[in-house]
DNA sequence: CTGAAAGCGCTAACAA
DNA sequence: TTGTTAGCGCTTTCAG
């Protein structure tokens, strides 16, 4: 018992505790889960023999009857991102501070390594499930629609198909920084936006774009929009596309793609700001190390993380209908934007 | 049974299977398991009730009786770093594909929570767990001392504490970088190198640079070396100290410091690579589209994930005795370094 | 090949 | 306050 015989470790149980402090397993259960009054005097003799055994309770048999596994499954796209990072960070703090651990898996976006992870998840039997989305297929519709855990999908808006969700307001965020680049005068603003599939960051970010051009009595033109996928090398190519056409300003979707975005116009000998003025999303560290300092949009991943946790925990508690939460963000100005005259 | 009586659930359960397909649970159990040879009448007639109820067999009851969670923990300092993300992806991988699943903690390289998180892990069983440590403290020896548990390290070597471990070769990532640079003929060679308690990218890093040093008879001074947090303002602060001294060429032990050093040094009229050579540790997406583009050591994190995983779960069949393995790396060379005469 | 039955380690009535 | 006991859902002998 918690000693190695031979090659095989049998650890110590209940029962071991029980009777070398001469109670019984329910007195033991007792103090372990401090659910009924017990004696002091014996807890204090359980205690004792519970430290001198090494004593670990096994959660697995406890999760067995309790039907609860206390722990909480998430389902990535992607690790890479440092935002992937920042807002399981925020769900892995409040798991933790809540007595759950995380079970992660990573989807590539595919729809059959999600269905399959969610089907993990529910042999697992975590309490809650997480989702960070990518799209809501037909299959996930389907799939989900007697699936017996409560989910709650992050970064995209699923309130309509009755998974209540926690985002950024990524339209918002579009308007926002494209009604700063206005307010400082620009009129050919062009945007790189990100892919459609991502609906939100990608869809919602140019939504955002359009409108704040729509109000602005601009006509958006087709050539200063380029679709990028997120990543540096995108951005780098979408700026080759837009440069032709002029644009005086550009808002990317993600800092990563405004980054190869700046690259690519200092490469074609473009000075920004004072010549293209550069925004993007996401605040990366990098952003102040860059020259120009990068202006951009700033949130707080681990709050989504955070929030998202804390919702579907409660969904486990009670029944409340879908709704979508949201967290706030704001614009950062660095050195990558100028305000520019009349005309142009 | 997987249907919605007023608020509660009721699964369906290996029984209900039985009940329904009019054999035992025994035979349910066997066509689920691949056990046990079963006539392919049954077995279909099963198979077809499974589907029809929707029956998810309950993971954690097979676990409590195989005493096997199926599961890895994993326990890092922190998911901000971009490398956290990409070993970490190389875990769930392997583990993905060997039927296994990832309990994820984050331990913000504290004793206290990793020893919790090391706890937490045996109390759900787990069936190993990878530990991305930060040093190895007399706590951490007392308590590993008779963890019945597999457990190795990732990025620390831990062999000479009979912890099996998976690491880059930092001694020679810090000497072979350095030797590049003397063969390009820089003299004057500083280097901005890691926290130390972080001993192995910071320490060993450093002395892989000494070693470079000391072989080309080039005494070392101190007042070339700072050391930093691996954050992108450390690094400028460091090249701030540095500058002052004259060297001809820095090495940094991450490319995020090595960003902020080009930073300040930009900033501060140098000329990259003409008037200083810089080069990184990482290779990070952001190198290349860096003004310059920044030379860098690769190294393949996703295979160290990977690797690690296959190390614990290998220690879950057979006992061996602790090793260290490591993952190779290379030299990127991009264009902030340069080739210097003989005089500086 | 199949079924009956004995637990895995623990919690939660139910008695005492 | 404490102990006895019946399972949680499943795997696995052990007999058929």
């Amino acid at each position: 018992m918690d000693v190695r015989r031979g090659v095989i470790i049998v650890s110590v149980t209940i029962k071991d505790v029980a009777k070398a402090a001469g109670v019984s397993i329910a007195t033991v259960s007792r103090v372990l889960g401090k659910t009924k009054p017990v004696s002091s005097e014996l807890e204090m003799k359980v205690r004792q023999v519970i430290k001198e055994l090494g004593y670990v309770p096994n959660e697995v048999a406890r999760s067995l009857i309790t039907n609860s596994s206390s722990s909480i499954g998430v389902i990535v796209p992607k690790l890479e991102y440092s935002v992937s990072g920042s807002w399981l960070r925020g769900v892995e703090r409040f798991a933790r501070l809540q007595g759950y651990s995380v079970i992660l898996t990573v989807s590539d976006g595919q729809t059959d390594k999600e269905i399959e992870s969610f089907n993990v998840m529910q042999q697992k039997r975590v309490d809650g499930v997480i989702w960070s989305a990518v799209d809501f297929s037909e299959d996930h519709g389907t799939f989900l629609a007697d699936y017996p855990i409560p989910v709650v999908a992050v970064g995209q808006d699923f309130e309509p198909y009755g998974i209540p969700s926690v985002v950024f307001q990524n339209g918002k965020i579009g308007y926002d920084a494209t009604r700063y680049l206005l307010k400082l005068g620009h009129k050919r603003i062009a945007m790189i936006a990100g892919n459609m599939r991502d609906s939100s960051s990608g869809k919602d970010r140019l939504e955002g774009y359009r409108k704040a051009l729509r109000e602005a009595g601009i006509t958006e033109e087709e050539t200063l929009v380029a679709v990028g996928d997120f990543t540096m090398d995108s951005g780098y190519e979408c700026m080759k596309k837009l440069l032709p056409y002029g644009p005086t300003a550009v808002f990317a979707a993600s800092d990563t793609m405004a980054i190869g975005a700046m690259h690519y116009a200092s490469q074609a000998g473009i000075r920004i700001p004072d010549e293209l003025s550069v925004m993007g999303v996401d605040n990366l560290e990098i952003c102040q190390h860059l020259n120009p300092t990068l202006s951009t949009v700033d949130y707080d991943a681990g709050e989504l993380g955070t929030t998202a946790a804390r919702l579907v925990l409660k969904m486990d508690q009670e029944d409340s209908k879908a709704q979508c939460l949201s967290v706030p963000h704001k614009l950062v100005i660095r050195d990558s934007v100028r305000e520019i005259g009349g005309c142009y």
